[in-house]
DNA sequence: ATTAGCACTCGCCGAGGGTGAGTGCCATCG
DNA sequence: CGATGGCACTCACCCTCGGCGAGTGCTAAT
């Protein structure tokens, strides 16, 4: 029995119940792959996978599906990205760079990739923490409150009003704005600890409460992991599975509306790998998401990206295409956002 | 026949059909209401409001359903806005004071409103139009490029950067932060023409041409209807009406992603009245819509909202309670904004 | 190891018949 | 003249029951 042709059945099986959402029987199986054996032979192979938990049949009298086990092996060992056209390429490239500030990037973004996967689609804004500060900026808005603004690289604009202690500290602000961009300057939050600490022994003993306090906003800015925003797009691609029962689609929509989860699972992925990653099924630890597959890739920067993106739809779907797309938007979000 | 005991049987037909979600015979109909009267009248009666266009019957030999007309007549002429209890209201408002800043109060109002109501919840953001404006700093960001911040009194922050022809222009950036301020302050950004006009004229001509440049951006910011942002929730509940075949669903997903015309249906909606307003199935002209009914109230004023909160859900909905939920929301959500 | 043959399972489909809810109409009553 | 009881009629819903066919597993032959 050769363990190469058992794999080739397997493969054959996802391809065509993704492509039918049926499940599929030996006939059709040497059918409409050309395996060379008869059906009899695939059907001890498919005993042996579906002994092996790779695939399983719904009815006794039905084909097979493929498990979760099956879906991971099959994007681990049987399926090649397939890159895009040249052409697919481009009106992504052209797409995007038509984007007139983050906002609007990070919209096309996601508003594409859901268009190109045909499923929901999840873009995180790039990172506060991760990303390099362009400018901070410090307006009093009255006689104890102060306005703080901070600009990233990428274009992000995060502020916070803070409210002072001494109402008197009106007179050294353009020196502590003054002080502070000369510090933070091309930093990134991440690494703004030690050089903003140096920076608060330079100002006189009474005026580093205000100091203090300022600081600390923006090292608490850096803490919030609520902070990091997502945007989603999509959502309608969940009833378009066809004759899906709606029982299904419900918890998904529940675990998509809780912005904590999806980060958490953004965030997990992100630690396997550089490149696309995948969760499928029951591996994301969520309840609502068991039948439900996650395709994800950072962009930003290779070793440690700012943020990542999503697609997200039933276990059954194109993995090969989802990840081409994924991989693809990535990759020109990042060249964007550099630019 | 009496025309009163004719509104009473429409009445307790949308009850009851909101109820069960069953179309409603004579029968249970003087079973389940004290009408006083048999179930022949009632037929009688049914007979007329159906040739009169309030029910229709989905088969032949089934009970009656409302229509959209006659869901009209119920919230027009039959319902009565319950009040809500008064640990509700109590907590409705604890629960939106404890937020910490406009974001927070927007995405607890928007969860809030999905969970009472049990339905899909929109929040529009104060207009930017029409808040009062606290503050205009200006950042200059390097040789030629210059950062506007504007800051309203709701405490929404909006930016924007400007690409500066002249690049010796930054010696007149304090004096026109200056000006700029005692110009806008307290005033809304749809009063600002004139003021901005006569400023401009005060400084010298050869500073007019960026002058002009800063409030151009004010006015286009005031123009731009784009940057009317808007945050939704509960869509997970659209999927909870039972059987409901996900063929209707669908249309209404892609509806909700497109944020135009949610905005496009609630100012229209804001024009009716400064109370709660509803839509009902095909009166909102959307193809998506259909079968789906909104209501609406302003928050912010009572003249003139700021913006606009709703409820989005079947034409099959307790108006009543809806009605009251969002009404005892928008109120509550003033008081947060304008304390 | 592969394959042809075969018996078996079982989900799906359409036909048929009974049931009951609900209606419309009509004659009758207060 | 409105309200009502009676009655025939319609028709969606449900259940049952074969027939069909796809698909399987097993076994014996190649």
């Amino acid at each position: 029995m050769s363990e190469d042709r058992r794999l080739d059945v397997l493969r054959a099986i996802v391809e065509d119940y993704v492509l039918t959402h049926e499940p599929v029987g030996s006939r059709v199986l040497v059918e409409r792959h050309s395996l060379g054996v008869s059906p009899a032979t695939i059907r001890n192979d498919m005993a042996a996978l579906e002994e092996a938990g790779y695939i399983a049949q719904p009815h006794t009298s039905a084909g097979r599906i493929p498990t979760d086990k099956g879906y991971r092996l099959f994007v681990d060992r049987l399926s090649a990205v397939k890159p895009l056209s040249a052409p697919e390429r481009k009106a992504i490239s052209v797409f995007l760079e038509e984007a007139v500030d983050l906002d609007d990037v990070v919209d096309r973004a996601v508003r594409l990739l859901a268009q190109l996967t045909q499923q929901v689609a999840v873009v995180q804004y790039p990172s506060l923490r991760r990303s390099a500060l362009r400018h901070i900026e410090l307006v009093p808005m009255s006689e104890d409150r102060l306005l703080v603004v901070l600009i990233t690289e990428t274009g992000r604009v995060e502020q916070r009003i803070i409210e002072l202690e001494s109402s008197s500290s009106e007179p050294i602000v353009p020196e502590l704005r003054a002080r502070l961009n000369v510090h933070v300057a091309g930093r990134r939050l991440i690494d703004l600890s030690a050089p903003l600490a140096e920076m608060t022994e330079a100002f006189a003993p009474e005026d580093r409460s205000l100091v203090r306090q300022v600081v600390k906003v923006v090292e608490d800015t850096l803490a919030e992991a609520t902070e990091e925003r997502l945007v989603m797009a999509g959502t309608a691609n969940l009833a378009r599975t066809g004759t899906d029962f709606p029982g299904t689609i419900r918890p998904v929509l529940e675990a998509l509306e809780e912005n904590v989860v999806l980060l958490r699972l953004l965030t997990e992925m992100a630690a396997d790998s550089a490149g696309v990653t995948v969760r499928i099924g029951h591996e994301n630890q969520h309840a609502g998401l068991a039948e439900t597959s996650i395709v994800a890739a950072g962009y930003g920067a290779d070793g440690e990206p700012l943020a990542r993106i999503g697609a997200l739809g039933p276990t059954r779907m194109d993995y090969a295409g989802t990840m081409a797309s994924v991989r693809a938007v990535a990759r020109y979000l990042s060249r964007i956002l550099a630019g």
